[in-house]
DNA sequence: CGCGGCTTTGATGTTCATCAAGTAAAGTGG
DNA sequence: CCACTTTACTTGATGAACATCAAAGCCGCG
């Protein structure tokens, strides 16, 4: 299933100059010997509710999906992750399993650093530990937000939200390519997948959109925003 | 408004125990003298969104709410903290301003210790620094994990839920008194007031609940517990 | 080529918020 | 302490928002 992807040197990854920005050139070197990037095919498996916690991982490039299963035909998306963002989000320090099951939405690499590496860091290098703390804590506060930020839509708002989502923070342009299925925007925004499908319709209707299977424009987007804003 | 706590010192606080357990006596002393207790009688202001966030803010004794303001009458809270917890939440590492606002909704005491006290020693003491961060982190992700658990039920299932939140997690009594308004409830679980009092009313015909004013006792936690299994 | 999963639309019914109106409780000023 | 005001609570009636059911077309995949 998991396919080894070409290794960078740590030196050379842009999260040097972002997470690992405070660690010095004998510590990189540690990490650069004991990290794992690997390559998942949109759809694979990353991680699943209940394995053990052993690494530290965050996304280099793709989008994944963290997601709680709830029954057989129906999961209920958290978060959706971009690059830079840590997946694991904090249980990493607060659980010893994973409480998401988390899945690739588009092919991704991701690196897995061993957790007792990134703790030993922490232990030796104060500077590092507050700058990583953060970054972590920014990542979930964020979910904190966006959760709050859909209940208290409803649907108009709710897809609205999605678009922009999609649209500004992860791929910064009108014009995309949906990664997730209508389904799994119901799974993401509580909603379901009929009236997603309805507002998005509806939307396309109404010209705020162009919408033709998973490819998407948005055209009107003070009106998007309109309705994000009046939930 | 804030009246001056007895102040403890933090050799004999039950927190040293817990969350600060791995300083050393000068590092706890450096705290004693620089920590302040603060007491609130229930419904003052212990900060507000947009407020500076210069402290560490732990929760020693009462109840608080964490919240946003989304009208002159609707608030939207996101969580209620209970004694042991850190009341900012992440955002003190990954904010300079507070994000949400906090209100007493018991008569509380918190204690405040300047961030930057912490974050040296987070710097120097390694084995404090993941100690702290795995009970910080515990924290948050038991929000995130509240906020899933709300919006995935109905009404029915997020009465049951708080019912037994109360009973369980606060007050370890099937017997108590609602520290919180039929309209704050409301505002925590996403729903109007009135069908708060609907169903409660509800659960009282039906046995489930004893329920006067704000004195409630819980009579059958089973079937609660049913109706918060089956949403 | 046929099966299952995804998508779409319409019809129906349930869940829920909102409105209205009244009672009880809790502050507030004289 | 009492009239007064406000805020909390409660119940019923109504309609809006939404989920669910049903049916059909579509597409990819073995």
């Amino acid at each position: 299933m998991e396919i080894n992807h070409k290794v960078h040197n740590c030196k050379d990854c842009v999260y040097r100059s972002w997470a690992f920005k405070n660690l010095s050139d004998e510590e990189l070197k540690l990490i650069n010997t004991k990290k794992v990037e690997k390559f998942y095919r949109k759809g694979e498996h990353i991680c699943v509710e209940g394995d053990e916690i052993k690494d530290f991982m965050y996304l280099q490039n793709g989008l994944v999906k963290l997601y709680k299963t709830e029954t057989n035909t129906r999961e209920h998306i958290i978060s959706i992750a971009k690059p830079k963002d840590f997946i694991g989000l904090l249980s990493v320090f607060s659980n010893k399993a994973h409480i998401y099951s988390i899945t690739a939405i588009e092919d991704s690499v991701v690196c897995f650093v061993d957790l007792e590496l990134i703790k030993s860091f922490i232990k030796s290098n104060g500077i590092f530990a507050i700058d990583f703390f953060e970054k972590i804590s920014a990542v979930s506060d964020n979910v904190i937000k966006t959760r709050v930020d859909i209940n208290t839509r409803q649907l108009r708002g709710r897809i609205a939200y999605i678009l922009l989502l999609f649209s500004k923070h992860i791929y910064n342009s009108t014009k995309f390519s949906l990664p997730i299925s209508r389904k799994e925007i119901a799974e993401l925004i509580d909603m379901s997948t009929e009236n997603v499908i309805r507002v998005l319709s509806e939307f396309r209707k109404d010209k705020l959109i162009q919408i033709e299977g998973k490819s998407i424009e948005i055209l009107d987007l003070e009106k998007l925003e309109k309705f994000y804003e009046l939930g």
